[in-house]
DNA sequence: TGACATCCAATGCACGTGCATGTAAGTTTC
DNA sequence: GAAACTTACATGCACGTGCATTGGATGTCA
């Protein structure tokens, strides 16, 4: 019957819904409060300081995008907020003038290792 | 160890997430598309077609705010909207006159029992 | 080389959301 | 019963997002 494997998808996307919720608002919040910090802001620097060990401190905006769940006009906005509050360098690419390197400035780097525990709390307290 | 932990965290929540997206992208999508409905829209329609069959045709505000993900503000406009498209209706509590009822109107529905295949092939498919 | 398609990032715009506040109705305390 | 407090809902406002478009750079093909 059709009914019982509705029922329990029904289930299973309320708990995935209400884990989604409680979670992504708290870290909101507390990276807000605690670092002035959004989560996708958050995020664009947890992911630059990972390639940033890799490449030599550089990254492009399309690996960001398609590591987040982010459009491409609201990454670039993103990277606009982060650039202005000096955690992050825009940088043109010598080989495809269209494209665009992010740095992470040692501020950005500070910044971010100082959120990385409340964004780990969070996370602990509600999926472990 | 602590980092143990932490590692299976994080791919506990990135889990969340991608399903959370990609589940919650395609439902707003599909439902636009397919019956002019948000997702918080179609949930408001959900809640109320299921308490409306046991209440007779009623429920409160206050009600909805505590089944839903949404704050009090984005419920008020979410239930304007569906007032306006004629799917809901809004009349003050004879008792409690602060309180508003909310009635699910014919045209409602059916607007409600059009989308709901969608919304369920939708879930099936990612949660399946 | 010139014309055309493709790609990358930024920006205008509309929209849904949360927070703070306003307004009106109910409740409590004296 | 008046004043202070609480509750329910609506609204002003700021903000982040996605879609569509633009502007500039690159690639392709005749």
């Amino acid at each position: 019957m059709e009914a019982v494997v509705d029922e329990d998808v029904c289930t299973k996307w309320s708990e995935t819904l209400r884990v989604y919720h409680n979670t992504s608002c708290e870290l909101e919040n507390s990276l807000q409060d605690g670092h002035d910090l959004g989560l996708s802001e958050f995020e664009v620097l947890k992911i630059l300081s990972r390639s940033c060990g890799k490449h030599g401190g550089k990254a492009k905006m399309k690996e960001l995008e398609a590591e987040m769940y982010l459009s491409q006009s609201a990454l670039s906005r993103t990277v606009t907020r982060l650039e202005k509050a000096g955690l992050v360098t825009r940088a043109t690419c010598d080989f495809d003038r269209r494209a665009m390197f992010l740095l992470l400035t040692p501020a950005g780097q500070e910044r971010y290792e100082a959120a990385q525990p409340t964004y780990r709390a969070v996370l602990r307290r509600h999926l472990a």
